[in-house]
DNA sequence: GTCTATATGGCGATAGAC
DNA sequence: GTCTATCGCCATATAGAC
């Protein structure tokens, strides 16, 4: 049965998903993956033949999903302000729902840098596609940025705060967690604000 | 011999840290820990009775290290944009030297932020104590941004290109080492004149 | 495909000699 | 204080019945 192997194997995707983001590859035990997929440990093996395997899986098709969803934003024929939007607002609800992720795939990536590569490749990621294009943008429309600067500067903003979450929560508001998720909100446009007032400095003089 | 045991306590934890920082409290093995500090395994348990106790001394002191080095810098009596200077200078440094380290704070923290307050404290840090003359001083020099994404804009702008340097290093760079060091140093410089740009439009009209 | 039972290895921790 | 030897546990992985 086809349709069993299927709901069996997303089954154990998800369950595998959820660990490994809070548990990291390390900290992630077979057992609680097969529990949180409600079946037999042993099974996890059949199908996936190690818990390295398992997890190359899982991670490729995070990476897949973000990358994909930046490219989408990127392509857009709307000013260089409007995507600085888009990508605060879709990132920062992302986030919020998964405050493990940037830690996670950050952490999994720095030990293991080796198969990044080829990681890109399987999740359809091209590098330095973007950047020329965003390069072009900038220019025409009369900012005189670094656009390595800018995108940098832009993703530090948005996923910092969030990354660091237990940190700042404390540090900036005693440990609040409305307080601070309701700051993280409010951030969707006072970066938007804050790369705005930038840029204009960065506006080439006519 | 108090002065033998001072010696092998910091080779052990400065072995520990080491290990600790790239592989994370999981992943990290005490056998990798004795032979780093060159000795044998049963003597870490002589020093510190566990991996935990040994992670936990590791942790506060990084951590206190850290946040007295943010005080001393903050209580400066310059003008803001010179301890945005400092700040950039002296932790982009910290951090290309210790590359391993945000990962490992953010991780670390994140899986188990139970501890944290007692971190703050043992490390004598106090959280929320620096955000008001911060306040102070931005609104003394006619800015009228909020503190918190003041703060925290410029931390992101710092840390999060280093933590994520492999991910960067391939996105940005095509895996070339040298040029993505070559931008972090050159960021000392852009970060600054970014924050001082975005400054410029929280300036209050006279 | 899914289960139970078990093999296998590695790791943290301890005992005990010196 | 430092070592060798070893315990006991737990996690991944496999064998084999159904």
């Amino acid at each position: 049965m086809t349709e069993k192997e299927k709901h069996t194997e997303e089954k154990i995707a998800e369950a595998a998903r959820e660990v490994f983001i809070e548990k990291g590859m390390d900290g992630a035990r077979m057992q609680e993956i097969a529990d949180k997929a409600g079946i037999n440990k042993s099974l996890l093996h059949y199908y996936f033949r190690s818990k390295e395997k398992l997890f190359n899986f899982v991670l490729s098709k995070i990476m897949s999903i973000i990358g994909s969803r930046l490219g989408v934003i990127m392509q857009e024929d709307v000013a260089i302000i409007d995507k600085v939007k888009a990508f605060v607002d879709l990132y920062t609800d992302l986030l919020l729902k998964n405050p493990f992720l940037p830690n996670f795939i950050f952490n999994e990536i720095t030990r293991n840098p080796d198969g990044l590569i080829d990681r890109f490749s399987t999740a359809n990621i091209k590098p330095g596609e973007f950047i020329k294009p965003l390069e072009r943008q900038l220019k025409k429309e009369g900012y005189s940025i670094n656009p390595h600067d800018f995108v940098l500067n832009l993703l530090s903003m948005v996923i910092f705060p969030v990354a660091g979450r237990p940190i700042i929560q404390i540090l900036l508001f005693e440990g609040d967690s409305s307080a601070y998720k309701k700051y993280i909100v409010s951030r969707k446009e006072s970066i938007v604000t804050y790369v705005m007032y930038a840029l204009e400095g960065y506006r080439i003089k006519q």
